[in-house]
DNA sequence: TTAAGGAGAGAAAACCTTTTCTCACGCGAT
DNA sequence: ATCGCGTGAGAAAAGGTTTTCTCTCCTTAA
């Protein structure tokens, strides 16, 4: 059913070929109108034959909708966005809506750029996504014509802003690690200064007690490894369990463990943070790891920006989703809910 | 400048503001048609005042130019689009032209449905991405109404398809080895039925010799491990350097020798492939690797699929583009040109 | 038999912009 | 004085849909 030519076929012609007239066809294949049914099946049957798709942009000129959304990073090269992506492509597919990408580095002109592209394109509303929870984008998306949800960044006043609980994720972190029998367990983790570093750690530390202070470093395994080093060069009894601030944290530990010795989970128990795969389930062994839902995040946000696009309400706020923990091999036991 | 109402400002509002024709207005902006100089600038002017932006869809639906083009891959997570997204998109937001993202799982339904969106959005291109250049999207894109260019994934017969050259990746890697008097090279990678794993291996064979067998494994650390283990298990000379398939077979090479106290770089050279900085760079010490220059890739997509759009011609076939080399501290020697 | 009403379908406007065509006017040349 | 022409600017069509309004029949009830 291609067409041989290479224009593309409009409801001109459906209703050409179907000898109606153009309302008759756009009714019949809306189902919306006043018709007798064979000719609505009739229109429908035929639109299918010639292989009639509807123009977007005509539609869109007329509707005020372009099932279009403008989905905006700085994350270009981050593990975090992509999820979110992944999620909010999917959860839209099912409803016609298709996502514009935008990947503005950290620079506030390029970010301009992009919005004033999508706007121009008539985008229903924009995503804004980045790395860290407690940052903005370069850019001002407080008084736009469309909707706005932010997920994984800050957001402004009264948006609406999408979030993993971390202090959630954490505890369940740490409540696996007490149920396994842990008693003494040290947090090394990254910059003090990100919001979710501090979150995580007092709820760590409410669960864990205070019998290890929390460590704070950078976010890489280097830190991970030199954290083990000093903690066992000093006097005194050892942890039996660390908790990570993330898998990259984790994987540095393991390494400065085994080194030592330590056997991992038998001696040590480890948990890491992310639930970054390819991290995560190729150390050895493989990491028990806090998953942020990433992709639901995405799916969620997707879903509240179409909801508003559509002029449903929805409560500005901050909204957490839950944190689920991935059990590996690194701290022993089988599954949390055992 | 921003209007009060909600309603977007159009050419009517900068017509009636300028005291103009609606015509006149859009002759004057698009510095077209015949007008008095001062009549085009107040225009202008005007427009500026007022916030006027073209609706895109309005223009799109004339030109039948959409100023967007679709970016469909199916490496959700992977570190290959990523890059070649941010090319993509860095390269055509100069244009005007905006990205959407596709992510087609394995999926061939998903697939034709994401295909199907954007042709209804009137996209003027497809760039097709995967992760690896010897596998097929799971969607049939040959006979589209819009150019198509393949970009890090196998294009069809008489289509524009874009490659690194991982031939002249590897050679470089082997040439540097041997350029730093490294005489027995040995080569770890990927799985045989990757046609890059092939192609690679054997401009490795044409520079370092028949000195050692390439050993095929999994893309995986636990391979690199495992393959050192086992030429280490063997009688015989040991190689001096070590040319990986990839950065984390490389980074489980660096651990097992390590475990053997080995030193990198002064036992044993190692160079990885891809160089995925999160890995590379993080290794002790930090690898040196092959880049192939991903964001180059897609930013040739970009401007290929926009030239091919603006109908200007362009030749069909394989475009390689070429690798090139990433000095870190885990070979030795100081810069490539040294 | 006629009026009312409902069913089926088409005409036309609207969305916003670009582009082609037409028109009016003034000036220089005949 | 008239013709032609160049200049400045507006009218209208086009692009593909959707939606409202209108029109014509036909049926049914009075």
């Amino acid at each position: 059913m291609d067409n041989p030519t290479n224009k593309r076929v409009t409801i001109h012609d459906v209703a050409a070929a179907a000898g109606v007239s153009i309302s008759t066809a756009s009714k019949a294949l809306n189902n919306t109108g006043r018709m007798g049914a064979e000719t609505r099946e009739r229109v429908k049957r035929i639109a299918g034959e010639i292989g009639f798709r509807p123009n977007a942009l005509a539609r869109g000129l007329l509707s005020k909708r372009s099932f279009t959304i403008g989905l905006l990073t700085n994350d270009t090269y981050g593990r975090f966005t992509l999820p979110v992506m992944a999620g909010v492509s999917e959860a839209l597919v099912d409803h016609g809506v298709s996502v514009f990408l935008c990947a503005i580095e950290d620079d506030p002109a390029l970010g301009q750029i992009h919005v004033e592209a999508m706007l121009d394109k008539q985008v229903d509303g924009i995503i804004a996504s980045g790395k860290r929870m407690d940052r903005r984008l370069p850019v001002d998306l407080s008084s736009l014509p469309v909707p706005v949800v932010y997920a994984f960044t800050e957001g402004t006043e009264n948006s609406v802003t999408l979030r993993s609980d971390d202090a959630q994720g954490a505890r369940l972190a740490v409540e696996w690690l007490v149920k396994l029998g842990r008693r003494r367990i040290a947090h090394i983790t990254g910059p003090q200064d990100f919001f979710s570093v501090r979150e995580r750690a007092s709820a760590y530390r409410e669960v864990a007690g205070d019998v290890e202070p929390v460590r704070y470093g950078i976010w890489a395994e280097s830190w991970g490894h030199e954290a083990v080093g000093s903690i066992w060069a000093q006097p005194g009894e050892k942890p039996d369990a660390i908790f990570c601030g993330n898998d990259q944290i984790a994987r540095g530990v393991v390494d400065a463990l085994r080194e030592r010795g330590i056997r991992i989970p038998e001696d040590v128990s480890v948990v890491g943070f992310d639930n970054w795969e390819i991290v995560a389930a190729h150390t050895r062994p493989p990491l028990t790891s806090v998953d942020m839902g990433l992709k639901e995040l995405g799916r969620e946000a997707g879903l509240t920006v179409l909801a508003l696009a559509e002029g449903r309400g929805v409560e500005p706020g901050v909204r957490k989703l839950p944190c689920r923990l991935v059990v590996r091999q690194s701290c022993g036991g089988m599954s949390p809910t055992e």
